[in-house]
DNA sequence: GTCTATAAGATGATAGAC
DNA sequence: GTCTATCATCTTATAGAC
């Protein structure tokens, strides 16, 4: 009902998002605060009184990526689906981001640049890895409990390299852009956790 | 026999080794040519009398990097070991990049950077995913062919994810500086494969 | 081959006006 | 909040002396 509340996003709202863009396509390393600037329309020293620091700006962004992640998963977690689709759903979302973002996931573009993020940033990217692992498990587990999920698989060791595989397949399909390349390894994926 | 033929590696075989670590520990867009100089105890500018460009030295690196991966690869071929201890000897050697080169594979860390990359470079990255994926599913199908390896599995898919997993898990390992991420997916693949 | 010097531009960041 | 102006530094690269 306000004047201006529909699509009008703040500056900040702007910053975060162009800078998130920059931060799954370039890199840390590959994007400037002049970057972000001309492509929100305003000067470099306007986007440092938001954010003083890129390693602010980084941050911020990285724990909203985290969150809105989990709001992802929480919604395929409500929508009580079939273990298997549960996980399909979650490498969608890697697709997804490839085919239709145009873009790598952020954690798996920061982590290979770990040397060069500041701490903070190199830990949001660890947490991410470890709850997602996390959550694979307790899906893989559920799937072998009810019976939809080959139960001599170890959840936690098949987490671990489901997570693994999809974020290297996003890297390798990345460096073509095409995604075929993810899309084989998930189905690869998929077809192991089957019930012989 | 010669008086300084033993140790005494070449200006540009410092450059090209220094370059090549610099490259797998801050990639492409993370380091500069000052960085080379600096560890080699020369000026920029001679870097770039050998090398003219950025692309130029890193062109080289990688291409160097796909014939000797080429070379250890065969190395592992001439030994006649079970398939499955080959594909242990090829993820062996991710671990060992991680654990004694405390670098990633360049490749893995070329590709996330494919937007800043001089397009030969991007080429040669592609081009080495392609060798190992070629060589895992030959392996592989020759594995089934004996016996050896769970001949329910498809060759190059499995291939595929393979190299994928290893990739991530290096990535994943790489921002913790801790390989135990890489150890237990090259575990989970390795028993994947097994004869049930 | 290696150096000094230098160009021409980018970068992260700050001071201070509006 | 956004701007101009500016800083100190880094970056890729070249010209020309030694």
């Amino acid at each position: 009902m306000a004047t201006e509340e529909k699509k009008a996003s703040s500056k900040v709202d702007e910053i975060l998002e162009v800078g998130q863009r920059l931060l799954q396509t370039r890199g840390y390393d590959g994007f400037s605060f002049r970057d972000v600037a001309d492509e929100v329309g305003i000067k470099s020293a306007s986007v440092h009184y938001h954010f003083p620091s890129k390693a602010d700006l980084a941050l911020r962004i990285t724990n909203n990526y985290r969150a809105d992640f989990a709001e992802v998963i929480n919604t395929i977690d409500e929508q009580q689906l079939h273990p298997s689709e549960r996980l399909q759903r979650f490498a969608g979302i890697f697709q997804d981001t490839l085919d239709n973002g145009e873009r790598m996931c952020l954690c798996g573009m920061l982590a290979s640049e770990a040397e060069s993020l500041p701490d903070p940033v190199r830990q949001e990217t660890q947490q991410f890895f470890a709850e997602q692992q996390i959550w694979l498990a307790g899906v893989i587990e559920q799937g072998q409990a009810d019976n939809r999920i080959n139960e001599t698989i170890n959840p936690i060791q098949f987490a671990k390299m489901f997570l693994a595989a999809l974020e290297g397949a996003m890297v390798i399909s990345w460096n073509v852009r095409d995604s075929t390349e993810l899309e084989a390894v998930t189905d690869q994926l998929l077809q192991l956790l089957e019930v012989k």
